[in-house]
DNA sequence: TAATATACTGTATATACATTCAGTATAATT
DNA sequence: AATTATACTGAATGTATATACAGTATATTA
């Protein structure tokens, strides 16, 4: 597998996203439309290019006879792992990333961004432990009751969401040791990085 | 989604066939040869059936437009979900079979054989809530403390082992509303089925 | 009893598509 | 200085392909 300039990186892209899409390869018209070529044959010296070092398999005489030798797998994403460390927010930077782990996005129903590991007991009563992965959706669409992953200041908890009032919000942990945070939001800042939709736990 | 005849059927594996061999959807011509038709027309009435029963999408005026609405997906690494009945051995028998998870086998490290569904809240402070996916491997390698997937006669249950002596077997719950189970080996038999390697949590 | 779905063969045709040929231009090798 | 690879436009062409139309036949439904 020799190596591969952008511009045919570009046409091997617009395949792989087309089959994706569609569920068969495009033609070259519809790379060119894609990519924004004019002439078929622009698609056609970069297919032959592909298939020359071996990227693709082009079946000749063949409408939209094009493989891909190495299928990029649906699950080849691979999910980052970020640690809850005690302070600062739960960003996606590679220093924060302990590994990544292979699941399908459509593991926990509706998709997910990242797997956040636990720290402490606060949310044992709900099945949450120590050191398991909670697997974290990114959004603003939080409903009470809701176990989400809020940031106020520089710590990092997971918790129940419960808004009372439009100024006041507690985050309830589900264990007997841990009281309640009241969050006056007139007064403190709170930042929900997302929800929890699912978890792994490894051994 | 209609019930589908036995040619249509035909047609559409042929269809996930052709895709899986090739890498892209069958022309009508295709599907006659590879089924015996003489006619083009043949692939196209039973394909025009199975678009109008919900099975295939045809993109109108377009070469190989066909598309699988649900694609098998290559599940290479499926992982059974069983559900655990009250009574009876966790087989299994695919009428046991609840779905197939697609994850990696290392997904909780050393490996394990199938995910059990779990009722009840007898391990509740153990973090097993129900409903949970028990990764469950199936081993005769048993530790004092580690949780395990026990058959009583007909009863399958999910507890911590401890063995006190040669004889005696407690199967202990985690929740004080439920009692330790205590076996007699000489009295009462009691099968192994594995061991909790992990859990997944949908939702 | 007429209509509709299934299951085919066989012919015909407009067009969707692959593919070649002719150019232009730039950059990297040899 | 001559190749070779990259990166395109533009036009032309044979054929691969979808798809309609005309039949034949059986079974099921209204």
């Amino acid at each position: 597998m020799k190596e591969i300039t952008i511009q045919q990186n570009k046409v091997l892209d617009c395949i792989q996203e087309y089959i994706n899409k569609t569920g068969f390869p495009p033609t070259r018209a519809n790379i060119c439309k894609e990519l924004g070529f004019k002439s078929p044959n622009s698609a056609e010296t970069h297919l032959r290019a592909l298939e020359k070092k071996g990227f693709i398999n082009i079946e000749s005489g063949t409408s939209r006879g094009i493989s891909l030798v190495n299928p990029v797998e649906i699950e080849e994403n691979g999910f980052p792992i970020i640690g809850l460390v005690a302070a600062g927010s739960p960003t996606l930077a590679s220093e924060n990333i302990e590994k990544t782990v292979n699941c399908p996005p459509t593991f926990f129903g509706s998709g997910f961004d990242y797997f956040l590991r636990v720290k402490g007991l606060s949310m044992k009563d709900a099945g949450i432990m120590e050191d398991d992965l909670i697997a974290v959706k990114k959004t603003q669409d939080i409903r009470n009751g809701d176990i989400v992953v809020a940031r106020i200041e520089d710590e990092v908890t997971v918790k129940y969401f419960e808004r009372k009032s439009p100024e006041v919000v507690y985050l309830k942990p589900a264990n007997e040791d841990f009281k309640d945070i009241k969050i006056d939001l007139r007064e403190t800042e709170i930042h929900i990085e997302g929800k929890s939709v699912g978890l792994i736990r490894e051994n």
